[in-house]
DNA sequence: GTACTGGAAGAAGGT
DNA sequence: GCACCTTCTTCCAGT
């Protein structure tokens, strides 16, 4: 039998195109998607790629259709795509293998379970399966553990459980005392030979997942045998190679100058396959592993991979074995923006989870889930759905800085076990992202206790190494764990929903050290100033200062001045500040500047956003709220000073004028809890991917956008709602190329002036109208209201009034002809672009 | 014995 | 180029 590898790159070709093969533990529909001649994408993306490549193929490679109505079969997947990623591109699955078992089956875990669906999502260039240059090229990446290519290796051969067992002398060489790091990677001075251990193991063969298999799990374990029989398991293992292969790939690039230690592993895992079992849950045997019963669905690839990963979760309360939830084609990509509400549907971050956690790396033992403030841990609902069917929730972790939503490249969820993990998880591999799969239960109410995540720290130097990668990992440590969940309808539609929690701060020093505001009790205030402002954080000391700045385009300060704390009534973690007064006190619109904590020298909070309004706000056509009262901006602060969440701005670069107006789609049906937050912060979204702005929304979906458009402020009305639902059409075939929201880090904003939208939608994914339904509304309205919402108005950066929380009426469509005419061009030039690769 | 934690050493990078 | 400080990564030890 070939290698793994051998198989990998044989088929690597044709991946795509053997699609049809399905895996039987596929979804039925991905076959009939595969060889349904419905898919009418073949991208050929360059290798490399730009953030703008990203963009391009996203938009190619959604175009297809899908059937009406599909009812998934569990036992049939099919893999579409995926795979075959061109390049590791934020793979930290391969490059980071969490020490944790947890973590190391990123590979495996993620891989097969990607193959089941998670490539489906992968619109991202770097993973699509049409990329025909990944495709098999990447092959070579197989051989990286020659190289000492950590980055193949990690993944494969992440720790053992515990990291500092597993890397032991004898199987790693690095020199313990050199510690990997400068991200430029030049100064590494792992041996990478030495450690041997990757190469050893490259456990490309068909036998060995292709994933770095936690061979751990004790409890539970597949040896080669128990996939072998089946009879696709060549067929599936060599393209899962493949994949891996690929998704390898940009760890290969990593590879180079990655401390192997991270990587080792792996050896361990040899011929057998683990599969993890959640606490509670029992032995299965390997034949049960896969309850499949067909035979040929007992995926062969990965120990953890599909099969597995449903076993690993406990038969009760729930069962894996029902993955309808996860086929779905065409499900948008982890840096899509989703609303957090579509119609009936909510998806809420009931209990935030703390400020800070201590993200761990590969090399050290997991450090927990994440903790809520209060104790206990995060949890997520979905309100609305009604259905008697279960859903999966998916956690990742994102960024938190002022772009767009994204997975953040260094850092991934981690999925905890252990007697202390009461719900039942499963990782998967979500284009280079770690995703954890949560079921949500109706029996629970659509709630999930999130104590089954922790976060898993990737060296910046190996992120940063990767081809395509533009972030810097360098105080680049604040993340957001983001909720998603996609409601199959009976007309065919996904609606997709995402939350986002608040900023979580995930290094250690800062988490000890550097103030963090999580809450302040207004956002805006008359340009006189005076009003008082509660901040709620942490790390505040007795000599914190408060300080305004207000900085141009370009980056220099136009104003600065330091607010009076009131010493007195300020608490380490609250500080009572008096808003100073503006520097002009004749505004005509309002003014968004920042504030930050400092507790001395280097040891700030990031920046705040803040917006003085003018004493009278203009009025433009707005339907004032119920709730508010263009007056009342700033005037009723009381002493109460409710606290609204506070929207988080990195410290970096705030993009002045960015055009705030898109926040209310990008995130605005996002206006759960925590995304409401998001929605606030009009640096979030960077200007160039302006997605209500995009001409696309409107056409598609008119009405319900009013709120996205382009004037409204990002306000959020209790009960009242901005959203956005994404919806994947299933029917019709879709004539234009659909806009996408910029791909990951490494498309910036500002690269991407032309990004047409944000809000995600496509031939597939349709920005339909949303309403919050009642029980939304009401869900809203129980946490929301107590908050004044002023603030949130004016955050936009638009320079709307920002103050007045209203509605925006809609403008008459020709307002964004213009835009229109600028989409319709690009895609024309899409889907001539697409016709000339579609049937390749 | 296995997580989970907190702390800190030591190297790299930045100023 | 040096000194100092910050940040990152790894390791140790206690619970």
């Amino acid at each position: 039998m070939k290698s793994a590898e051998e198989d990998a790159y044989g088929y690597t070709p044709n991946v795509s195109l053997s699609l049809p093969l399905g895996n039987p533990c596929l979804p039925s529909q991905y076959h009939s998607l595969q060889s349904s001649p419905t898919i009418s994408v073949s991208v050929t993306e360059p290798h490399s790629y730009d953030a703008q490549d990203d963009m391009r193929v996203d938009r190619l490679l959604f175009i297809f259709e899908h059937p009406p109505k599909r009812s998934p079969d569990p036992g049939e997947p099919s893999y579409r795509d995926h795979s075959l990623r061109a390049d590791g591109y934020r793979d930290p699955s391969c490059l980071s293998p969490a020490s944790s078992v947890s973590s190391r089956s990123c590979h495996s875990e993620a891989s097969s379970y990607e193959s089941g669906f998670s490539y489906n999502y992968d619109n991202s260039p770097q993973n699509s399966p049409w990329q025909s240059p990944s495709v098999s090229p990447k092959g070579s990446t197989l051989t990286l553990p020659g190289d000492g290519c950590p980055s193949g290796g990690s993944p494969r051969h992440s720790p053992s459980t515990s990291p500092r067992t597993s890397v032991t002398d004898d199987n790693w060489i690095g020199q313990r005392g050199s510690r990997p790091n400068s991200p430029c990677g030049a100064k590494r001075k792992y041996s990478f030979n030495g450690s041997g251990a990757p190469h050893k193991h490259f456990p490309y063969s068909p036998n060995h997942s292709p994933g770095p298999s936690p061979q751990t799990s004790p409890r539970l374990s597949v040896t080669e045998e128990t996939w072998l029989p089946n009879t696709n398991q060549y067929t599936n293992s060599a393209i899962l190679a493949a994949i891996n292969a690929l998704t390898t790939d940009g760890v290969a690039d990593l590879g180079e100058g990655i401390p192997m230690k991270a990587r080792k592993t792996s050896q361990e895992h040899n011929a057998t396959v683990s599969l993890k079992v959640e606490p509670g849950g029992e032995e299965l045997s390997p034949g049960d592993l896969c309850l499949d019963e067909h035979p040929a669905n007992r995926l062969p690839l990965k120990k953890e991979g599909y099969c597995g990963g449903f076993l690993d979760v406990p038969q009760h309360p729930y069962s894996w074995s029902k993955p309808k939830q996860y086929v779905s084609p065409s499900l948008p990509a982890l840096d899509w923006q989703l609303p957090s509400s579509s119609g009936p549907y909510s998806l809420q971050i009931d209990v935030q989870p703390k400020s800070h956690h201590r993200a761990h790396y590969e090399t050290e033992g997991s450090r927990g889930a994440v903790k809520a403030l209060a104790g206990g841990h995060p949890v997520v609902q979905l309100h609305g759905y009604m259905e008697s069917e279960p859903l999966t929730l998916q956690l990742f972790i994102g960024t938190a800085d002022d772009r767009l939503l994204r997975p953040h490249a260094f850092y991934q969820v981690h999925r905890i076990t252990g007697k202390t993990v009461s719900t039942p998880s499963h990782e998967a591999l979500h284009n280079n992202t770690k995703v954890l799969e949560i079921p949500l239960l109706p029996e629970n109410n659509m709630r999930a206790m999130i104590d089954c995540a922790g976060i898993l720290k990737l060296r910046n130097s190996d992120i940063e190494l990767r081809k395509g990668e533009t972030d810097i990992g360098r105080k680049n440590t604040r993340v957001r764990m983001v909720f998603r969940v996609h409601i199959n309808q009976p007309t065919g539609r996904t609606v997709s929903l995402q939350a986002a929690s608040n900023p979580i701060e995930c290094s250690q020093r800062s988490a000890q050290e550097l103030p963090l505001v999580d809450k302040q009790s207004l956002e805006t205030c008359p340009a006189p100033g005076g009003e008082r402002m509660l901040l709620d954080g942490h790390n505040f000391q007795h000599d914190s200062k408060v300080v305004f700045v207000e900085k141009a385009q370009d980056g220099h300060h136009l104003w600065e001045t330091e607010a009076k704390v009131d010493r007195d009534a300020s608490k380490s973690n609250s500080l009572l500040v008096e808003i100073p007064p503006y520097r002009n006190q004749r505004l005509s619109t309002p003014v968004h500047v920042n504030f930050y904590v400092c507790n001395g020298k280097r040891k700030r909070s990031q920046y705040q956003r803040f917006t003085y309004v003018p004493a009278s706000v203009p009025t433009i056509k707005t339907e004032p709220h119920d709730d508010y009262d263009a007056p009342l901006v700033c005037s009723q602060h009381g002493p109460g000073l409710s606290l609204h969440p506070k929207p988080y701005f990195p410290p970096q670069v705030m993009t002045p004028g960015l055009t705030s107006d898109l926040r209310p789609c990008v995130v605005g049906g996002a206006y759960s809890v925590s995304q409401q937050r998001l929605a606030a912060k009009p640096s979030s979204l960077p200007a160039s991917s302006s997605p209500s702005t995009s001409p696309k929304l409107h056409d598609l979906s008119p009405s319900p956008f009013s709120k996205c458009l382009p004037a409204g402020p990002p306000v959020h009305h209790p009960g009242q709602q901005p959203h956005i639902s994404i919806i994947q059409e299933t029917p019709g075939r879709y004539q234009p190329p659909n806009l996408y929201p910029p791909s990951s880090s490494s498309s910036s904003p500002t690269s991407q002036p032309s990004t047409p939208t944000d809000a995600p939608f496509s031939p597939t994914h349709c920005m339909t109208p949303g309403s919050t339904s009642p029980g939304a509304q009401q869900q809203q309205q129980q946490q929301q209201p107590k908050v004044p919402e002023r603030g949130r108005a004016s955050l936009q950066e638009d320079g709307s009034p920002p103050a007045l929380a209203v509605s925006i009426k809609q403008e008459p469509q020709e307002l964004d002809q213009m835009y229109l005419d600028d989409v319709n061009e690009i895609i024309r030039n899409d889907l001539s672009s697409i016709s000339v690769h579609s049937h390749a």
